[in-house]
DNA sequence: GGAATGGTTAAGCATGGACTTGAGTATTGA
DNA sequence: TCAATACTCAAGTCCATGCTTAACCATTCC
């Protein structure tokens, strides 16, 4: 769908379990590829591909010294995704306080269900 | 695999852009299925299924009133995510206070975790 | 009652992505 | 220098999922 925003990206990363798995593991602290791969029971090449995955979408970060890569977490790499839930919960929210709204209201038709049309971003 | 968590079925209900958009549409207001499935160059078909993913992982939740099913946003359905996310936005956060913590130590032995955190990194 | 409208389900195709295999490169240590 | 270590890359398999088609309810309107 060429989607390659950076949100769509970040989830692409996330709804992966054993990605997730990683980042949890690297919230611990850093680790090396091995250590990384060792605790999964698939091979060295799926975790590097996963982590690959990870740190082009800016979760992660890994540097190579000699033969050796560490991987770390990177600090803000979940702050898009937190923004733009934020932006979608506030909007909710402003629905949900107009539903309060109009259920306190005292007494009158209640609005037709039929045409919700109306728009109502303010 | 078989990660049936909330999480889990929260995510894979939004990776799919689609499905955002279906998200973004009805945080402007309850939505029938017609309405929904019209602006999207797909079938109705296609767009009730993105429909079904979605309530099935509590993100939107819809009525049926005669022959129409309205849909409108659950609203505390990104809840979840936003919990995990801070929940692992903390560790993350504290690691980065770890780091500076050491950086700003004058001079000692550090504390040898497992080598990890003596890597300096700005 | 019968047609039109709005939605629902099931079956099947097609694509994307996770994972494997297998070969290759660079670094380290004896 | 040679072998072991640690990682990298490419190609291929396989399965989950998005989408379509086609048939099928249920409700409304004439």
């Amino acid at each position: 769908m060429l989607n390659h925003s950076k949100i769509d990206s970040i989830l692409r990363a996330l709804v992966e379990p054993t990605r997730r798995q990683i980042l949890e593991r690297l919230s611990r602290g850093p680790a090396t590829v091995s250590q990384l791969a060792e605790p999964f029971g698939m091979t060295f090449a799926a975790v590097l591909q996963h982590l690959q995955t990870l740190e082009a979408c800016g979760l992660i970060r890994s540097e190579k010294i000699g033969r050796v890569r560490t991987c770390r977490i990177e600090p803000g790499g979940l702050a898009p995704l937190a923004d733009w839930i934020t932006e979608r919960r506030i909007p909710a929210e402003r629905h949900l306080d107009r539903l309060g709204q109009i259920l306190a209201e005292p007494d009158q038709s209640p609005p037709k269900v039929q045409d919700q049309e109306k728009d109502e971003q303010t």
